[in-house]
Formats: C-alpha cells, structure tokens, sequence
DNA sequence: ATTGGCACTCATACTTTACGAGTGCTAAAC
DNA sequence: GTTTAGCACTCGTAAAGTATGAGTGCCAAT
C-alpha cells in the first residue's frame, strides 16, 4: 500500500517533470517542495512507487519519470480540476464570443482550445439525429446531375451530389421537393429518415426513379454521415513537442490527419457531458497513438445532440490545466450552441 | 560564362543531392553519371558553378549543394516536364473519378497530390464571381436568427448566420425570399452584386429592416467570401522532410495553418493555368518560409474562375517530378469541374 | 519511521586521435 | 585551350578513452 506522502511524492514528481522535461531526483523535490523530511526518507517513498510502478528510471542512476500507470493515478485521484485564470475566461469568451455560422463556431473553438492548452485541439461534428429538418431544397446542376441540400434547425446545411443517367424532368422535381418539405418538415432526422423509406412508394410511377434516387441520397444524409467529421487546429504544437516522443512524430501526425482512427478513438471513449475523460499513453497503443494522450468532454448541440470536444498532445502534458480548459470550453460551447 | 556542360554537371548535382540529401563531389558524379571526362575536369566546372552561386558547399572540404539561384536555374532551364507514370496517371483517375460535390473533390484533390508528391499540398477555392446564382433560401433558426443559404449553380453551397436584434417577420420573410430569388436567380455572381444594392429600396418600409440585413449578408457572401480558403493535406509529409529545414519547422507549420500568409502568397504568385509557377527557397523569405519552396498552377472551375492547386514543401524536393504531378492534377481538377 | 553516510552506476560532456572524402592547385599531356 | 594525374591540405565525423556528477540503493544509527 502506498502512503499518503507517497502520493504527495508522485504528484510533485508528475509536476516537476511536466516543468522541466527532465527526470527528478529526489534531492530536487526536497528542493523545490517543503516535505520537512530528507532526502533519503523520499528515495524510500521512490522506491514504494517504483515498485507499484507508478514511476519508473529512464536509466539506472537517473531521477525518476512518471509512467502511464503513475499518470492515470495522477489525473483520477491527485488533481483537482483548478479553475481558469481571468485571462483564459476573458479569451474564451472574446473568442468565440463573435460567433457566426456553425462551422464557424466549431472552427473558433479549436482554435482557441488550442491555444489555451498548447496541444493539438479537435472537435467532433455532432450527429444530426436530434435535429429537425428544416427545408431541402433540390437544385439542378445540369441534365443530370442534381444537388441536395439538407438544412437542419441548427444551421447545419448538408450537400450532396446525386447522379442520374437520364435527363431530370423539373416538374417531377418540384413536386418532390414540395413533398419532402411538407412530409419531412419539423421531423427529427431519425423519424425523417423512417418517414423516407415509405415515401416513394405514394410516387406516380414515372417520377420514381427520381424520387428513389432522392430518397436513398437523403438517407445517406441523414444517417451515415452521422458522427464522420472532425475539425483540429494547433498541428504545429506536435511539432514544438517532438522531443517527447521516443520515435518521429511522423505516424501520430498521420494518425491525426486520416481522421479515421481518431474517429473510432473518440467513440470508445466516453463523451460525458460533465467531465473530462482522458486516455493516457498506452491505453491508446491499438490506435497506434500508445505515446499520446487524449482528453476529452462531451458538448451538446442543439436538442442535446452530444458531439466530443478534445486535445490530443504527448503523456507528458499538464492534465490538470489541460481538464480544466477542455471542461471550460465544452461547457461555453455548450451554452453556446443552446443560445443560437 | 558557364559551358554546356557546366550546366550539365549542376544537372547532376541536383539531381543526386535530390536523391540523397548527400553534398555530392566531383568524383560521385563521374561515377554516377556518364561525362567521359576525369573528376578534375568536373572539378573545374563546379568552381565555375561556385562562382556563379549556383552551387555552395555546407563547409570548405566536403561536396556541393545547389543554392537557391541554383534550383531556380534547374527549374527555368534544365528539367523537362517528364510525363506522369503510368501509376500516377491511373492514381488520379480512379482517385478523383468517383466524385460528389464540390468541397468532395477539392479535398480528394488536395489528398492525390499530396499523395503523388510527398510534399503538403493545397487547393484554393475558387472565387465565386463567375458562377451564377441557382437558389437563395432564408431560414429562420429562431425568432431572431436566420440562416442565409446562397447555392450556385456550380454546386457551391455557401451559409451565413444573420442575427437580429428584433423578432423576424416569417410573412416578410417569404416575400423576400421569394424577391431575392426572382430578381438574381439566373446571374452572375458580379451583376447580382449590383443588382443587390438597389433592390432594398423596392421593398415596403415595414420590412426594410429585415431586407437591408439580408441583402447585406449577401454582398458579404458574394464578394468578401472571394477567395479565402485553402484546403491543406499531406501535413504529416513536413515532419518526414523535417531534416531539410535548418532549424524547427514549426514556423512553417504554423504558416500553413494561419493560411492568412499562403493566401497572400497564392495571392502574388501568377496562376497561369497552362503552367506550373515555382517559388524557391529565399523568394519566399518575406513571408517566413525562406527554406520552403512553393509550386502551383490554376485550374478552372465552371465558368471559367481560376484559382490555384499546389504544393510546398523544403527547397530540397523533386521539382520535375512535382511540376509534373501539379500540371497534371491541375489539369484533370479543371476537366472534372468543366463536366459537372 | 527517519536519516546520514557511502559505495556504486551510468549517462553526458569533453578530449584526443584517426580516418577519409573531397577540394584546390600545379605541372604535364592532349 | 582543355583535360588530366598527382598530391598536399582541410575539416567534418566517428571512435575511443576519460572525467564528472547527479542520483540511487543500502545499511547502520537515531
């Protein structure tokens, strides 16, 4: 069992060597924090978290640096989520005070995320279940292709392209698109899309192609590009933190712009609305990201769709400031989106 | 005055030191290349090219690296535009063949060039003033919040948010909407500009509050939303090059997501749609990417508005190879949009 | 449980030495 | 005039040896 004083030891460690980059010895934490004891009742201490493997020697003789193990501990039970200094609230809320469409929200938000914590930020589209349609509009490009385009109650507008190898007839068009309004309208997307599938069978037989075509592009809309997206700024902080990773960054920074994993990461990962759920180092080695960290929460758009709002950056990072951005962040993005 | 063969033997050394990232010598080149002349006479051409700043060497007793001048010389004069590979050429078709919307194919085109190059590639969005209006809708979002949607008939979709500080009239509403669309439906991005300032004066004075915001956002849309945005792949190629650069790249990662000074910089260079303009090394000095080289070409989107497609990467890259691939995804981007 | 003392470890920095790729120059050959 | 062989010289890099010192682990005393 560890002691009090243990963990009091393994979080000036944490936070020592979050500081300085450099394994601390325990000289230096008698140095820098008052324990009245000396430095070799601390070593004992050492030894006990080794042991536990909560610390760990890059070398034989070294000071010690926290492992996963040691920072997981660190961010469940030694910190306490501080609140943001007057500048970082003054920043947020100049930031995305001045807000514009959504996208231009969730785009600020990164941004600003980003620069609060100094790590690469992200933020994840919300799914459109929750919704409501709000007007399609179909347009024609050409003969035969045809634009969709989806707008939701929230200001969300969703295109598509819908190919078709006969000539569109504008009548059969517009009265499709009259239909879709007046059926779809008001609906959440998710009783939108059941209400789509029965659509095309009331469809006079010549406009059914059409209308299936239609039909089908809009389900796509609607479902498959549920929860695909995800906006990152600050890929330049991974850089400025090269030298916390053991190999090239070059794999992470892969990982990050294909998106995919991410995308998968961020579902296993829980989106609580009120907390901030972090993932450390190796709990993330199947995403290929086992010397990285990831913290995110979860906000809620409109209607109480809950999308993730996130950094991601090296193990050695400072979790405490880091929680308290993020949670800050997703909270007024939150009131945000609930305002609009 | 420098000889034929001069010229030649840079030739060579570009292309080794491309290849190699090794400061090449005379003796290299003799056994790399075919001169049938001895290393001593390669010697003397290479301090011609020294005098000439065309080559440098890192310190006094090692091979040469070409200069700046030096690349710009290979780039004018001594590389002919290869044709893609068969590989490549399948590459882009296959890659930009199944397309949907617009925002779709500019990022599946940003991916394949980077993809082709190794570098980071960028794609400009077009300009919207030659494209013309196809449908303008007005969403209210809430009592006082409404969602502009300007749809071109190129498949553009482009959104605004205006807010407002009374309640919308949904009555008023619907008669502008109806308006806007009768009177710009069918133009041209410039002459609706026009159009649109006059057209406040028309409505009743009850709703001129509501028509002047609109109408407003509009112009906004139209005109200030020119050409603003960039879409960026390949980043992660930065940090594989990382060893070109003298010091960090973080600056020049930072560079290329402010996007404020690559839009400057697109903005200066030419975008000749029959060409591939390159920017190298120091000539980008005053936008703080002096060791980053920069190439691009225009294509065209409908109607013929122009914008840019390229690539940046260190002054150390395959300029024939990547001219090649610029010109040919440039090429391929403007016959796919001519079709849609 | 805590502490002072002390031997031991080992990464880092520094110096020295050796090596060799590559140049620049000169004088001879073509 | 151009090309070439020869050779002295430079200088960055790698290898090897040496010193330093931060930091540990352990033990016996408090």
């Amino acid at each position: 069992m560890v002691s009090e004083r243990s963990l009091a030891v393994l979080r000036a460690i944490v936070h020592d060597y979050v500081a300085s980059r450099e394994p601390v010895g325990s000289k230096a934490i008698v140095e820098r924090h008052s324990f009245g004891v000396s430095a070799a009742t601390i070593r004992n201490d050492m030894a006990l978290l080794e042991e536990e493997e909560l610390i760990a020697a890059p070398h034989t003789s070294s000071g010690r640096i926290p492992t996963d193990k040691g920072y997981r501990l660190f961010v469940d039970r030694l910190t306490d989520v501080k609140p943001l200094s007057a500048a970082q609230r003054h920043a947020i809320e100049t930031f995305l005070g001045a807000s514009a469409d959504f996208d231009d929200v969730l785009g600020r938000t990164v941004r600003l995320l980003s620069q609060l914590t100094h790590q690469v930020a992200l933020v994840q589209y919300p799914s459109l279940s929750r919704a409501r349609v709000r007007h399609i509009e179909l347009v024609g490009l050409s003969d035969t292709r045809l634009l969709s385009v989806l707008i939701t109650d929230n200001g969300r507008v969703e295109q598509r392209v819908i190919e078709f190898s006969t000539p569109i007839d504008e009548q059969q068009l517009a009265e499709l698109r009259t239909r879709l309004n007046g059926v779809l309208g008001g609906l959440a997307m998710t009783d939108a899309a059941e209400r789509l599938t029965g659509l095309v069978d009331d469809v006079a037989p010549d406009a059914r192609a059409l209308a299936t075509a239609v039909v089908h592009a809009l389900g796509e809309q609607v479902l498959a590009h549920r929860q695909d997206r995800l906006v990152m700024a600050g890929a330049a902080n991974l850089v400025r933190t090269e030298s916390d990773f053991s190999g090239s960054i070059f794999p992470v920074m892969e990982a990050i712009e294909e998106q995919v994993v991410l995308l998968r990461l961020f579902g296993e990962m829980a989106a609580d609305q009120n907390a901030v759920s972090v993932s450390i180092g190796r709990e993330n080695e199947s995403f290929g990201l086992g010397e990285t960290s990831i913290m995110l929460s979860g906000y809620s758009a409109s209607q109480g769709d809950i999308a993730s709002v996130g950094l991601l950056g090296p193990t050695r990072m400072d979790y405490s400031n880091n929680m308290a951005a993020v949670r800050a962040v997703a909270r007024y993005l939150s009131k945000l989106l609930a305002e609009g």
